[in-house]
DNA sequence: ACGCGACATGTCAAGACTGTCATGTCAGAT
DNA sequence: ATCTGACATGACAGTCTTGACATGTCGCGT
């Protein structure tokens, strides 16, 4: 198996095995869902990665459409390289998250500004956290619990993401107050 | 105020804004906590960014040690900058999470395979949380609410986060077993 | 005295990512 | 007919990050 070292490409196969796309449909990927929760790329990372993907025989052009889209899909190789990658615990994936980042500092700052972020991060949290319920409310039939579910759980982590830090806001805020300096 | 750009010079500013550390201390301090959950640097990108830091200002050395150790602390500029940052509201920070990123392309694999994923996610998540939660419970006295209180928050929100992964997965294996292909 | 391991900082090249610019296509509205 | 905006891919320079290599100090055990 090739060492490919970076996260970029597994995402590319992952996205791929689910369904064959294009570069720019992938690009759109990460510009919403994936992007916003797991791994950011613009089409200027994504389109050579794709072309050295196909160089490695990981992925292939099955289709060439209009204004010279080329959708890709996953080869048994590709497949393998990706079943191989997920089945293979990492100790410790890299994390860089600038959010959680600007959590973790804000008791650099004083209690009184601090409390500003937090109640930001209970309304924003709430929001989207309800957003995405939503969704997954309204559309039961677009990503269908037993189909390819790759909407549903990803959904639903999200979600629960959202609701973790709510809570976790909601905490430090009581803490923060009932404290004093 | 100055562009700074990147999340790095914030993270250390915000390190140092808490306490004054030098750059091995700071390295250390990415390699466990910060770095586990929030953001990751090497030393290689540190010590530079300390340097740049101290030329416009934000940081200044305090105290030179044994070995050659210069304990870093903030400037009132520095100060500035990491509050003005924390209370900018981003409307989306850059993420990229390895972990979360694997959870994601889980659906890419067939069911089977991405049980045995879940499954070991379910014990990992419940793992690492309980570690945290021992920690909290057993040296209160060194992260006690109220005081700097970083370590506290941040092991609060760790905790909650993986107790959240934990609940995602039991309900994703939930869902996969019970949704017959 | 000696050696080992942790402490402490640094350089450098290779690789990866971002943002900007560039190019061209096709569908639908006016 | 023309225009606009979404579709679709790509090149490129500047920046950032990673990993390998380099250098030297100090405390402790033997």
């Amino acid at each position: 198996m090739y060492d490919l070292g970076m996260s970029l490409p597994h995402a590319l196969l992952g996205l791929l095995a689910v369904e064959p796309r294009s570069g720019y449909e992938l690009t759109k990927a990460f510009a919403t869902d994936l992007g916003r929760y797991a791994w950011q790329a613009g089409h200027t990372s994504i389109y050579p990665e794709l072309n050295r993907l196909a160089e490695r025989g990981l992925v292939t052009v099955t289709e060439e459409g209009a204004r010279g889209s080329r959708t890709y899909s996953v080869t048994r190789e590709g497949y393998a390289e990706l079943r191989s990658w997920l089945l293979t615990w990492r100790r410790q994936g890299k994390v860089r998250n600038e959010d959680v980042l600007r959590m973790f500092l804000l008791s650099a700052l004083e209690p009184a500004d601090a409390l500003v972020v937090l109640r930001r991060i209970v309304e924003h949290t709430a929001e989207e956290g309800s957003r995405l319920r939503k969704i997954m409310d309204d559309a039961p039939a677009v990503i269908p619990p037993g189909s390819d579910g790759f909407g549903y759980l990803a959904a639903e982590f999200g979600a629960r993401q959202f609701e973790a830090v709510h809570g976790w806001a909601l905490w430090a805020i009581e803490k923060l107050e009932s404290a004093p300096a």
